[in-house]
DNA sequence: TACGGCCTTGCAAACGTTTGCGCCAGACCG
DNA sequence: CGGTCTGGCGCAAACGTTTGCAAGGCCGTA
């Protein structure tokens, strides 16, 4: 199929480029491949003698030899290939943690390969296999749900190493890498709490995913111990959108009793139909009430007002997430512990004091 | 190193997982294991009977058999997989291309690498090393400037098929998908020329991106066919933020002569920039002055006021360069022309007519 | 009946790298 | 001077798949 080339050897790839093996470089330097082959792996180059070893990675170089990943994947089982799991890419939250992890990995020599369940878990399955057949190192899965639980050990009795990010699923112990929602619910809850709240709600996400669930723990243990009141409303059933907040805001407003003047959305677009919302039923915010978000989205300044907000450092997210990749790679037996990344608050002008007449 | 096992056959894997190799299914059917190979491959079973390739197509699934694209790879020379070179992967208008491009690949049975540059060339030069020593069938890149030309031919040269996203090279034919970023241009200008703005300015994002350069020649060549004025400013030489915005709007109001009223901005970020620098200034939007942004951001319609905005279609653009690669990859010979997503106006409420008083 | 043409299947050599094993020469020791 | 040890290198068998080639059987025709 592929030609060999007459005299200076070298194999012809696809496109007709030359690719030099250790077959050629050994011919050039009048050794059997296997030396060549010793003296650019940095274990066992201690095997041949120092100058050869030198001579034979000077003329690796100046022959631009480069080794076959995919022979050596082959022949050691490792191919030096995280695969991460999505569970959508269009989800703008993702891009700074597939950064964090692809750029994490690489500086361990490994590459990153992305793909996307939608959220089907028939699509699941089709990419787990080809992920095994593709023999890949390690996979890090980034929105797992406990009905991902079964897959998840699937995926562990395979062998195959496993980190979860971002989401974690309860009752299964694997090393993963989280923001610390239930601090970011807590933070929101002092914060107003500390304004002189009295009357708080949450709108939730869906509480599949423990991000939210423990959002709203942390909330609702904080406003607890303070002893002040939490109106509940039911959680959304998809991710945060301008339209779920609309709807979470008047489900709230409709309930009888007393309005909530503090309101912790789950997501700032959750926040921000919300407070849509509140206008047309003509309230104002931070007069009437107060609003905190979620996620720091780039442009909270800009709308009005500019939302408060619990920033997550999502980057270093996903370079822990890699750190604990590698982790597990260089030591399979242990589990390292899961990590969390903190949160910290923004504060902006959609919260301010509770109003007077209350 | 790899165990083999002792009865059952099947190798054990990193893990301790069993792979079922092609052997292993032979000796169960007791045939040839070529025979299987033929079996199970598309275009060579029809080599084989029937009865036997049908027999031996429900054993391979029974027994749990994949293929080993690793060894596939190996011996084929295709890896069957595409590396995605990024520049920035923080950019949340990447997210949606990369899920179109993955999914338009996922197709085809192409699985996705995805890497990214930080714009640094001697990053993009491992990277690609990387990549060759990989073997990946085909490159996509996304974020290329016309400096990054001598790589571009030099991934030519390799003959790895190499396809352009999101911005094209000017002087360099390769296969590319874009968005119509000359007509996003000539929609912002008709859009203020048609509302009857005559004076007009840009603020425009680094001129090395085709597709800021693109969006400034629609809008300026429109500008000037329609016999209006346009009011020239530098183009900023960081990518779109309300920082680099802030600057050329106080830039803009600073010069001498009639102040523009209608303004085109070359991203919905610089475009918050300079609305915040315009109420400093005392100046309301639309009373005062017009403004289009790019991109649609998600949240143009909470900001006040909300943004008029041309959209365009990420994700199609991803799906589209995916085809483009496969074609590609099916006919090696031709280049395929480039292709076009096309945007389309939103249109907000931060347009509107231009003061009476000019 | 002999022979040429199929349809099936087996054989074995690749693809490029890794690695256990064994060989050789030189050094060292008794 | 003979024996043992060791550093350095070559040999060849893997890893799992693909594929040209050939061999065997069967059929049809001369």
């Amino acid at each position: 199929m592929q030609r060999r080339g007459g005299g200076g050897g070298g194999r012809d790839g696809p496109g007709g480029r030359t690719i030099v093996t250790l077959a050629d470089v050994a011919r050039a330097a009048g050794v059997h491949y296997s030396t060549v082959s010793r003296a650019l792996d940095p274990v066992s180059s201690a095997q041949v003698n120092l100058e050869t070893r030198q001579r034979l990675q000077a003329l690796a170089t100046r022959m631009g030899y480069q080794k076959d990943m995919v022979a050596s994947g082959l022949k050691r089982g490792r191919t030096h290939t995280v695969a991460v799991i999505a569970g959508d890419l269009g989800n703008p939250n993702l891009a700074p943690v597939l950064r964090g992890i692809a750029s994490g990995l690489e500086q361990a020599g490994l590459m990153t390969l992305i793909s996307e369940t939608q959220f089907d878990s028939a699509r699941l399955e089709r990419i787990l296999n080809h992920l095994m057949s593709r023999r890949v190192d390690a996979i890090i899965m980034t929105a797992a749900r406990p009905r991902d639980a079964p897959t998840l050990r699937w995926i562990r009795r395979q062998g195959l190493p496993l980190v979860l990010a971002i989401q974690t699923v309860p009752g299964i112990r694997l090393p993963a890498c989280t923001n610390d929602d239930y601090l970011g619910g807590v933070l929101a809850a002092r914060h107003l709490l500390s304004l002189g709240h009295r009357r708080l709600a949450q709108l939730r996400g869906p509480m599949e995913f423990s991000s939210c669930f423990l959002r709203a723990q942390g909330f609702s243990k904080t406003v607890a111990a303070a002893h002040a009141e939490e109106v509940v409303v039911r959680s959304t059933a998809l991710w945060g959108s301008p339209e779920m907040g609309g709807a979470l805001m008047r489900e709230l407003l409709d309930k009888k009793g007393a309005r909530p003047t503090g309101i912790f959305a789950h997501h700032d677009l959750t926040a921000f139909g919300a407070l849509s919302v509140a206008e047309e039923r003509g309230l104002t915010c931070p007069r009437d009430l107060s609003i905190v978000g979620y996620h720091n989205l780039p442009h909270n300044d800009r709308i009005a007002p500019p939302l408060t907000s619990i920033s997550q450092p999502r980057e270093e997210l996903g370079r822990t997430a890699a750190e604990i990749l590698i982790a597990v790679l260089s030591k399979p037996g242990r589990t390292p512990a899961p990590r969390l990344v903190r949160p910290s608050l923004v504060v902006r002008k959609s919260t301010g004091p509770p109003p007077k007449a209350q």
